[in-house]
DNA sequence: ATGCAGGCGCGCA
DNA sequence: TGCGCGCCTGCA
């Protein structure tokens, strides 16, 4: 690992707050100066702003620049994302000038499995300060600018946990699922590096969903998240709420089916339901709060 | 203080 | 296949 500077200007659609804050991620964390640190598989990463310019300094396993490029999805054009879905209607229109600067990063798949199987009801504090603990406890030590900073586990590391380790550090009566899906894939049962050479989507749910504690709405993050799958539509409260609020329109939004929001979205946003999902879901929590 | 939070797995029809 | 229910835990 080494320490590297990257700065960029003129990038279109980049928002700290709105990349960081729209429920893709949970090891980034804003500082004082409003820059944000992350700790991510190649290491710890510091995004600020000024200006035209982003800057990006850390200390990373690999080129910065490719880091960089790849996971902060540059290679994509949201602004073609954002003509697309802002003629649907105004209230698409509305969230996506809200939520103008979201883009959705390449995160590890291992991570992002773990990660969304500990988010299963549960809250985002919580669910950060368990991985965190798990990082803490199993994970590479790193130390940046007198700070100790800890990776997500390797599927090795985090196999040395038993249940009751896992209990101790916070994850409820998730132990189990996180415990069999380590083990599941230590034993090769699931394979992620041929999960990730897969390109039918619906190949690639039907493997996830074979983990335990993965579910619909956990594999749809993970495939999102981690796979660049912008065809999923992860369904959680916020996402069926601003979904009935602006298009279904049921008196009782506890009788929305899944189904119904499904084919909604799919309606409405075809294969790039993924990202309106996050421009939908970045505004509802801010605008739907009750 | 009960309910709730980015669901899942189970049992039952 | 589709439902209802219980579940660790911390926080308001």
């Amino acid at each position: 690992m080494k320490e590297q500077k990257l700065i960029l200007n003129n990038i279109d659609c980049f928002e700290l707050d709105h990349i960081f804050d729209c429920g893709q991620c949970f090891r980034w964390n804003k500082q004082e100066d409003n820059s944000y640190i992350g700790v991510i598989s190649s290491g710890v990463l510091r995004v600020s702003k000024s200006k035209n310019n982003i800057i990006f300094e850390g200390i990373l396993d690999g080129d910065i620049n490719s880091i960089v490029y790849e996971y902060f999805d540059l290679g994509t054009d949201y602004n073609a994302f954002k003509a697309q879905l802002s003629v649907l209607d105004n209230n698409m229109k509305k969230s996506i000038e809200f939520g103008r600067g979201i883009r959705i990063l390449n995160q590890d798949l291992w991570e992002m499995i773990i990660s969304f199987i500990i988010s299963a009801n549960n809250n985002i504090p919580r669910i950060k300060g368990i991985i965190e603990r798990i990082s803490k406890r199993v994970g590479k030590r790193v130390e940046w600018n007198g700070t100790e900073y800890y990776l997500f586990p390797t599927v090795n590391e985090l196999s040395q946990l038993s249940i009751a380790n896992l209990r101790e550090l916070g994850t409820g009566f998730r132990d189990k699922r996180i415990f069999n899906t380590t083990q599941m894939i230590l034993n090769n049962e699931i394979n992620l590096k041929n999960l990730e050479k897969l390109d039918d989507t619906e190949k690639i749910r039907e493997e996830l969903l074979k983990l335990d504690g993965v579910g619909e709405k956990v594999a749809d993050c993970i495939m999102l998240f981690a796979l660049k799958r912008f065809d999923s539509f992860p369904i959680d409260v916020w996402v069926r709420r601003v979904m009935n609020t602006l298009y279904i329109h049921n008196e009782d939004e506890t009788k929305v089916s899944k189904k119904d929001i499904k084919e909604t979205a799919n309606n409405l946003f075809g294969d790039i339901q993924g990202v309106a999902q996050q421009y939908l879901f970045y505004w509802a929590r801010s605008n739907l709060k009750i």
